[in-house]
DNA sequence: ACAAAGTCTGACCGATCGGTCAATTAGACT
DNA sequence: AGTCTAATTGACCGATCGGTCAGACTTTGT
């Protein structure tokens, strides 16, 4: 049989999954350009020619590092748009996009602020695509430009919170469990009204 | 009469203010260590020489850039803890709030989206000692994490909004003319109800 | 046992980093 | 004229950057 590295060893993890954690983790805290392959080999144990070793290149280590956010990202986005039934599909991405930004909260974080110096990487362009497209659908074909600003600041502010905000709101924060429910209310509160039409009293039921 | 270097030339501009908006930029486009002083230079028309020349090193720069920004949200700070009429204090500073997201939008986006890796900068720090300030004074005493989270979202999704989202949801987009008054509506609702005396159920009765 | 393949690393490369320094230029004042 | 000072620059420094390469170690297949 052929030894696939995924699961060489049940103890041990995988040296690429190791690495792409810890470049996600350098890239969001001090950006691609600053964080430095030895300080990313450093912090994971490595050398500096392992981390070559194991990505052709600074910039692919990024891209398989951002990749499985994006794609979920794109199914989300895909089912957003194919449900005839606009009120529920809505109500079903943002509990999706919920899990999606406590899930990926490094890899969001990380092509939503430094997107625009990072366009050249192909994963990123796509994100940005991606998040252009979203933007489209969640605010229909009405123009305005509030519904664009509440789209952007939840995720922008969503991206903001989940990484840098926690730690310095209060010294320590439990978890995801606490932060969910707020977060549903916030983001649903400023995503729901846009064009739901009978959206009463959305998500104040927790 | 001594000639200032504020004033030596009323038509060519004074080459540190050149400098400080041109690092601006690049610090919170490719942030802080990925802006290298040769490009910082060479877009502002001098060389790296000059540059050190004006500011004792690229540090000094980066506090130089910021500083303005972080007096202004000092003063905004201290004139919304001072005012006993906590509604008035905070409607004011929801207004001035506004006006500070728009003419400081750079810095802000700098110091949010980096603080935690220019923690070492003595005015990143103040920075991020007056948010939390500010936080504590806005949300009162209840340390509920919506509250929390409220605040985050406007402040990071603003930062975001404001320097990233806007270039890419339309191509162009009217300067802050068409952008406050939307701006103004969503950062009104995510901070207003947070304490506002009677707020029973925030944000329903739309 | 042996070879093949996979993994890891130190040495090294040219380029660029932030920063120092001496030299030069241009203006302002006496 | 001469002098002083602010402003600007190129040359240069040690350190670090991303990346290459040959070798060494480990594991696997036969």
């Amino acid at each position: 049989m052929i030894a696939n590295s995924t699961d060489r060893h049940p103890l041990r993890h995988n040296a690429g999954d190791d690495l792409r954690l810890i470049a996600l983790q350098q890239f969001s805290s001090v950006g691609f350009a600053g964080a430095s392959l030895q300080q990313i080999a450093d912090a994971a144990g490595y050398s500096k020619s392992s981390v070559l070793y194991h990505f052709a290149s600074k910039e692919a280590l990024l891209e398989e590092a951002l990749t499985p956010a994006i794609a979920r990202l794109r199914e989300m986005v895909d089912q957003l748009a194919a449900d005839p039934d606009r009120v529920r599909a809505r109500a079903r991405f943002i509990d999706d996009f919920i899990d999606f930004l406590l899930q990926f909260r490094l890899e969001v974080h990380t092509f939503i602020n430094q997107g625009q110096s990072l366009r050249h990487v192909p994963v990123v362009d796509r994100a940005q695509g991606l998040i252009v497209r979203l933007a489209d659908v969640l605010c229909d074909e009405t123009a305005s430009i509030e519904d664009r600003l509440r789209f952007g600041i939840a995720l922008g502010g969503a991206a903001y919170t989940l990484v840098a905000g926690l730690t310095f709101f209060n010294d320590e924060i439990a978890p995801a469990a606490d932060v969910r429910p707020a977060l549903r209310a916030v983001v649903t509160e400023l995503l729901a009204p846009v064009s739901v039409a009978g959206s009463s009293a959305p998500g104040t039921e927790n």
